[in-house]
RNA sequence: GGUCCCAUCGUCUAAUGGUUAGGACAUCACCCUUUCACGGUGGCAAUAUGGGUUCGAGUCCCGUUGGGAUCACCA
């Protein structure tokens, strides 16, 4: 049997990093055993929808690289692919599993949003009134235009047993099991149920889903077993946590796929992260591609307890991967942050001293905020032990550097680093005595980017020797 | 509360019952160096706890503690 996996989000406008991880393990799976990807809308809950979220769905997936073999957006043998689409068909088996003995009509009205603890507890097992309504009955009422739902018959004794590709064999009461709907009163399915009839006809082999699954997951089979299908390898994995008492959530404002591109963090750098929170490959390699982890992926090396999402730890593979694009890509990607920026820059050698420095594409709007306008700065800033200055070699220095760089002819760095050296030993001056004041005065920052001749590119010969003049007077008390 | 699940450095994790418990991030120190960064070297740092089983337990069993999940006409 041809190995199926889908991924079915409910658009709710928001790709969560915990959802993008199940996608990429589900997608793993299909790829890794040649098998079909397929994409699901899970839409039953009108109240939740948001208007293009099922875009941002698509554009999250494609931007990573999860293309998928069938979806709402290029159809397949097993459509439709929005669960709002499929109504009809969960009626038809929602009354066929009531034919079936699986399920029965409740005609209870609903009561909204009910903290009362009594009311929770009407429809657990046994308890719901509507179950002993007899057939013919419901049928009646129903045809009469009477509301109802569908709800699951728990009538099994003992205990359930399952297995899961990640946490093993796994027992539950079917007493602990409730008597939920399947199919509620505006005709949609529950995901409890969508999910059964859906995975079935879509011929979906593995099922992945959070563990907070685990505990239902007697009742889908139930399903299953009613309608006398087969149900799915469940591979159950753990929750991604924000810290260790509290999973990621929107709620909370975490961070989503969207909001850590917007950063800067690359959405290669995002994946190849998410992939190790909870799995690993069995050896100590840590970066791969997407391509790379169709090869490798097994669930067996999946884990059984939660990840906490470490932002740091992300942040320093998004660096890696920055530093491993070519001086042309990160260029591109650069660009747009540079928009603030004085034209009259050498923008590719400003790239060039970013890429080494920064881990996030955000970084590069404070790094570069000096080349904008030298920020206030004291005299002090030239006193440094180490190079051996302070204000007045600064003055010195900065003068006698200043008609140098006037003549100079080729404006790169390694000529000036050159020549400015030769000057330094004419005069009989370390490097760092000409070097160091020359920064500040480029900069007015303690710590910058790149060294002075580095910046001297960055900035152009007119502003170079603009700052050094603005730097002198400033020294000489102006 | 009932039930289910989980438990190795601060974090992500590795370890056919036999290793000085390994790696990565973070952190600290040093080296490189026109500051910073990159890069390099090294340090600190973990088997929650109590009992078993075993010649030998991070690994198997039981209890305890801690944490999570679930008990919706949400998914």
């Amino acid at each position: 049997m041809k190995t199926r996996t889908r991924f079915a989000p409910s658009p709710t406008g928001y790709m969560h990093i915990g959802n993008l991880r199940t996608a990429l393990y589900e997608y793993l799976i299909a790829r890794a055993a040649g098998g079909d990807f397929i994409l699901r809308i899970e839409d039953t809950d009108q109240k939740r929808y948001v208007e293009g979220a099922t875009d941002i769905i698509y554009k999250t997936l494609k931007r990573v690289g999860m293309n998928w073999d069938e979806g709402p957006d290029i159809g397949g043998n097993y459509g439709p692919y929005i669960q709002s689409e499929r109504k009809p068909i969960y009626a038809e088996y929602a009354h066929k599993l009531v034919d079936l003995g699986g399920a029965h009509y409740c005609f209870c009205a609903h009561k909204e949003e009910d903290e009362d603890e009594e009311n929770n507890a009407t429809h657990a097992k046994l308890k719901d009134p509507c179950k002993n309504i007899p057939i013919e009955e419901a049928r009646r009422r129903i045809a009469a235009g009477e509301p109802f739902v569908v709800r699951q018959n728990i009538n099994k004794k003992g205990t359930s047993l399952f297995h899961d590709e990640v946490y093993g064999d796994i027992e539950i009461d079917y007493d602990e099991l409730d008597e939920g709907v399947l199919l509620k009163s505006d005709g949609l399915p529950t995901y409890n149920f969508a999910n059964v009839i859906d995975d079935h006809l879509m011929e979906i082999t593995h099922v992945v889903r959070g563990n907070e699954y685990i505990s239902s997951t007697p009742k889908y089979n139930l399903i299953y077993e009613a309608f006398g299908w087969t149900p799915p390898t469940y591979v159950h994995v753990p929750q991604v946590m924000k810290d260790a008492q509290h999973k990621l959530s929107k709620r909370n404002g975490d961070a989503s796929f969207q909001d850590l591109v917007a950063k800067g963090y690359l959405p290669e750098a995002v994946l190849n992260y998410i992939a190790l929170l909870g799995w690993n490959p069995g050896d100590e390699r840590e970066i791969f591609s997407l391509q790379e982890l169709e090869k490798i992926f097994s669930t067996k090396r999946l884990n059984k307890s939660p990840a906490i999402f470490d932002i740091t730890k992300l942040t320093w593979m998004n660096g890696c991967y920055i530093r491993n694009l070519s001086p042309e890509a990160f260029h591109q990607l650069a660009l747009p942050f540079y928009d603030d920026l004085p034209s009259t820059l050498d923008f590719k050698a400003l790239s060039a001293a970013m890429q080494p420095r920064i881990e996030v594409l955000n970084q590069i709007t404070t790094e570069t905020a000096f080349l904008k306008k030298v920020p206030e700065y004291d005299l002090s800033l030239y006193e440094n032990k180490k190079m051996k200055t302070d204000a007045d070699i600064a003055r010195t220095a900065l003068q006698l550097v200043l008609p140098v760089l006037k003549n100079v002819k080729y404006w790169n760095n390694d000529d000036l680093f050159t020549i400015l050296k030769e000057n330094a030993v004419i005069n009989n001056m370390k490097n760092g005595q000409i070097l160091y004041p020359m920064r500040i005065a480029l900069s007015g920052l303690e710590t910058t980017p790149g060294g002075a001749t580095e910046l001297a590119v960055i900035l152009g010969k007119d502003e170079t020797v603009h700052r050094i003049e603005d730097a002198l007077i400033k020294l000489n008390g102006g």
